[in-house]
DNA sequence: CGAAGTGTTGAAGGGTTTCAAGCATAGTGG
DNA sequence: CCACTATGCTTGAAACCCTTCAACACTTCG
């Protein structure tokens, strides 16, 4: 069980070197695992957690239900994600987590977290830089509801999705799956799942993506980087404090 | 002199108690000071900070600016609230800050900042729930520009900063200065400043507030509340559950 | 087989934007 | 004191993006 498989430890390596110290000590924190079907919810808003739930595997994702009946997702999960962060650190949980696809999920406890936190400064710093990190997507998916055209949020998102899984180790090629449905994408971008489809057909016709049966296929990563007015470095995948590197794709 | 005027200081006491040691620290790490004029930028996206500043008086915003030339507000900054936090940690700024009034700022060099939490587990804690709080800020803004209405959305705002801004003692009565024009509520919440302006009168005409000079009069508490569907949970402001490890005495 | 979920398409309607103009206020300089 | 300018608020009309409602095809699954 190294970290091979560990897609949280491989993330948090990218990030800042770590020691056999610290690598041990994760490696004990990571080891209680759970695992869920899709369409469950891992913590529902209102609750007081006394655990961290950390994305091994599987996609989920954090949302709101709002008094009409509608529900926003405020963040999509991908391995090596925390989920529920902010409602273990702040004592009361603001946003429900829900499965799209079965997760397995790494269980830690709030007080051992806080404790490696101690023992370990460099780890807490860690858990301060995911927190920021969080806050920076939070920053760009704002911008993006209240500037950008559906058309552009549909093609930022997919940019999003292709850097953050390839930064995990979960991309290679120019295609990738999208486990869940065009309504998950509208509730993602704050538009309907009507509109979705149809925004969809026009990037397909546009000869920008391809999508079918789940499966995205990147067929111009410059168009839909224009389109998208995307600029990844909002993700901060160069580590923290380290010299910018300006990726080329 | 203490931190009687010190809106920063007075809201982390609000969130966890704090020992003579701590406030001492936090005073002095809040001794350098500087004043911005209305409509200057503190800090600007793409800088590399090794400053914290932390708004002591005024209003400022975080904002980003969009290729087709928008600009999307992504907090508004009150008394008390730091302005950079994210970008000091990750070491890349990626929104800009400007001030809507003249205002004043502590500024803490990156190192006395991490220092100070070395020293002090609890004040490291304290870093840690703010940026979390930001968080829980930006994701029901997320909901509101996804899924609120024009109306509920400058409903909820003005139930959002009314609340904030009783929080750190500075309201009273019924009664608010918003000192910025219509333009900055739109760039906010994802709207034009024309449609701002047709929702602001639709507001008016139904008796939940008046808007007049830059002075804000909540007019019906119960009925703004229930237009914007607000619930003011996500702001956290009962303060910061019990730190086991970071108990002292 | 029937039911439920998802993708697709069409038509109509509405919320918001865009464009444009007018008005008030404050500040500036002659 | 009076143009003159700049900024922000207000209003109207037209256009547009997106939603809503509805229907149908397709697949999966009990």
């Amino acid at each position: 069980m190294a970290d091979a498989d560990n897609r949280f430890i491989a993330r948090l390596k990218l990030m800042t070197p770590l020691g056999i110290a610290e690598l041990l000590a994760l490696e004990r924190l990571l080891q209680d695992r759970r695992e869920f079907r899709a369409g469950q919810d891992i913590v529902k808003a209102g609750d007081r957690p006394d655990q961290l739930h950390i994305m091994l595997s599987g996609w989920a994702c954090r949302y709101k239900l709002l008094g009409g009946g509608g529900r926003q997702i405020v963040a999509l999960l991908l391995p090596g994600d925390p989920c529920d962060l902010d409602g273990v650190l702040v004592g009361r949980q603001d946003t429900s987590v829900a499965t799209l696809t079965s997760v397995i999920v790494a269980v830690v406890s709030r007080d051992a977290l806080l404790s490696v936190g101690r023992a370990h400064p460099r780890l807490a710093d860690l858990l301060l830089w995911l927190t920021t990190l969080d806050n920076a997507l939070m920053s760009e998916r704002i911008a993006s509801m209240g500037r950008r055209s559906a058309r552009e949020r549909v093609a930022h998102l997919f940019c999003e999705l292709f850097v953050r899984l390839s930064s995990v180790g979960l991309q290679t090629s120019n295609a990738f799956a999208l486990p869940f449905t065009q309504e998950v994408i509208g509730d993602t971008l704050g538009l309907t799942s009507v509109h979705v489809n149809r925004v969809l057909q026009a990037l397909r016709k546009d000869g920008l993506i391809d999508l079918r049966e789940h499966m995205l296929t990147v067929k111009d990563w410059p168009g839909l980087k224009a389109v998208a007015g995307f600029d990844p470095n909002y993700l901060h995948l160069s580590g923290m404090r380290a010299a910018p590197t300006s990726q080329e794709g």
